[in-house]
RNA sequence: UCCUCCGUAGCUCAAUGGCAGAGCAUUCGGCUGUUAACCGAAGGGUUACUGGUUCGAAUCCAGUCGGGGGAGCCA
């Protein structure tokens, strides 16, 4: 059995491939059969006049996504997809398939994730599942490569620790427990066991969003030092984005171009990335210089609007007397066309919202996704936001020995509009601080009691943040939802399949 | 929780108060290598649901359910 991926390593020779139909199209004497064994797609030629009546059968009777074992000899063809095809002498079929619900042809969002148990099968979410693994694979390389040990959280947590976020209750033993949103805690005591250490699990939160940013359960990957501040801690974060987005850009040029990245973007992703504060990140978004961009942006939308609009008016005039062919790509544009539509008619409702939470934004306020975005508009790299104020923080942070507001927190914004992959931050190791905090938050001490021995017994300083996976995986593919990358996703209303 | 858009054939959509349609998919026929092939024919409908307005409702109104996008919150 030969995989598809190496095909052109037998040119010339006769193999075998195990795989699925993935398209067929039949003539009077010839069959296509666009094969797709998990490593790649192949197209297979079956000719009356080269094979017996058997076979010829078999290969009229198949469906999309029929399982089969094709024999052939490998030719060199630049028509065909790969640059090789395989000129059939036998086929078996292994099971043939009912009538398969996913077309080559479009579908809706609801219908594709109704079927996402096929839908993995189709080619951009193959190309994206393949990234997800680059990346995956990339994180441990990172750490393992400078000495970080991988040690797991807990996902049943006892405690709904940081207080705020809507954590899953479920049962356990008829006491509470919530399902983990964050391993942190437990990884600062893991790093006081092992000095440098990362997790990679899942994470939960029963946020009611309903956003591309969003899902209900997702991977982050965090990593925690002892011994690192601030800074440190900056600059890993920075080392390791630098990493993934180099590796995904040298292993897989063929997901991004099926997934039409522009991969230029992503080769101006250089390490140092930005570092502003978040005193100077409001003085720019309260500047006039913001206010302007906004209008320009405005601007640029309502034209861009018109010209689309004037677009769809010449195409309805011509969709009437143009051939089929015409007619679908004409369809398939005015789908684009009223797609853009939507987004530019939301950007519009929006950019008010926007404008006035730029100018508004007082020293003390949390950012929104809006102002992340604006902060990131002129870089093509990420941008690191860090010194937050104490107060919009978590009760866990360190405080700025120069300035009891400021919480040494940081994150990291993602370009192109995707938001916040990497919050983080060094934490408070003084326990009598810690217990300060923890009053303040009115959380409970006693649940908190193992995390408060981690001061009693030899507190050092430390740092760490949490990578979202999901998210990460959605910029470097160009994806416009989270939920394309992750296998299956889970979402408000979504638990199926 | 709030704002906003949507729900018509298996799928993607059209019909904007007057006979419910097209392309794809399916079945059948044709076609000299196709690239989402093409050409011809056939089958396929409780227009999400409930109620209202009207001579007449897919279309207008109210409610319910489901979905998309966004705010808040966050990775």
């Amino acid at each position: 059995m030969v995989y598809i991926n190496e095909i052109s390593k037998h040119a010339g020779q006769q193999v075998t491939l195990k795989g699925w139909v993935y398209n067929i199209r039949t003539s009077k004497k010839l069959v296509f059969i666009i094969a797709r064994d998990g490593t790649g797609l192949c197209q297979s030629i079956v000719s009356q006049e080269d094979v017996s009546e058997e076979v010829w059968e078999k290969a009229l009777s198949l469906q999309q996504e029929s399982a089969i074992e094709i024999t052939g000899n490998v030719h060199a063809d630049e028509r065909s997809i790969g640059g090789h095809e395989l000129h059939v002498t036998g086929l078996s079929i292994v099971s043939q398939a009912e009538e398969y619900p996913i077309t080559p042809k479009e579908h809706g969002i609801e219908f594709l994730m109704e079927h996402r148990h096929l839908w993995l099968r189709s080619r951009k979410q193959w190309a994206a599942m393949r990234v997800r693994n680059t990346i995956t694979y990339a994180i441990h390389r990172f750490f393992q490569e400078r000495g970080f040990i991988q040690m797991d959280a807990p996902i049943f947590t006892g405690n709904a620790a940081e207080g705020t976020t809507n954590l899953f209750e479920t049962d356990y033993f008829d006491r509470k427990a919530y399902l983990t949103q964050s391993g942190q805690l437990y990884g600062e005591a893991m790093a006081m066991a092992h000095g440098k250490i990362y997790t990679f699990g899942p994470t939960f939160r029963a946020e009611k969003s309903k956003t591309r940013r969003h899902l209900t359960e997702f991977w982050m990957i965090e990593p925690e030092m002892a011994y690192y501040d601030l800074d440190m801690n900056m600059d890993l974060a920075e080392q390791m984005v630098e990493f993934l987005v180099r590796e995904v850009v040298r292993i897989n040029r063929e997901e991004l171009e099926i997934l039409e990245r522009d991969v230029s973007k992503l080769e101006q992703v250089k390490a140092p990335f930005p570092r502003i504060s978040y005193t100077d990140a409001v003085a720019r978004l309260n500047a006039p210089a913001m206010q302007d961009r906004l209008d320009g942006m405005e601007k640029e939308r309502k034209v861009e609007a018109e010209a689309l609009k004037k677009e769809l008016t010449s195409l309805d005039a011509e969709f009437g007397q143009a051939k089929k062919g015409r007619k679908f790509q004409i369809d398939r544009r005015r789908g684009d066309i009223n797609a853009r539509l939507d987004q530019i008619e939301e950007d519009l409702r929006n950019i008010p919202v926007w404008k006035k939470s730029a100018m508004d934004k007082k020293w003390g306020e949390d950012f929104g996704g809006s102002d992340e975005t604006l902060l990131t508009m002129d870089d093509p790299t990420p941008v690191m936001v860090y010194g937050y104020p104490a107060e919009v923080k978590a009760f866990y942070m360190k405080r700025d020995p120069e300035n009891e507001e400021v919480a040494l927190g940081v994150d990291m914004i993602a370009p192109e509009g995707y938001g916040e992959i990497i919050g983080g931050g060094q934490r408070e190791d003084n326990l009598d601080n810690l217990l300060q905090r923890i009053k303040e938050h009115n959380l409970p001490e006693e649940q908190f009691r193992w995390y408060l021995d981690l001061r009693r017994y030899g507190t050092v300083p430390h740092s760490g943040f949490g990578l979202g996976l999901e998210r990460t995986v959605a910029w470097l593919c160009g994806l416009k939802h989270v939920r394309e990358t992750i296998p299956f996703p889970r979402m408000m209303g979504r638990l199926y399949p």
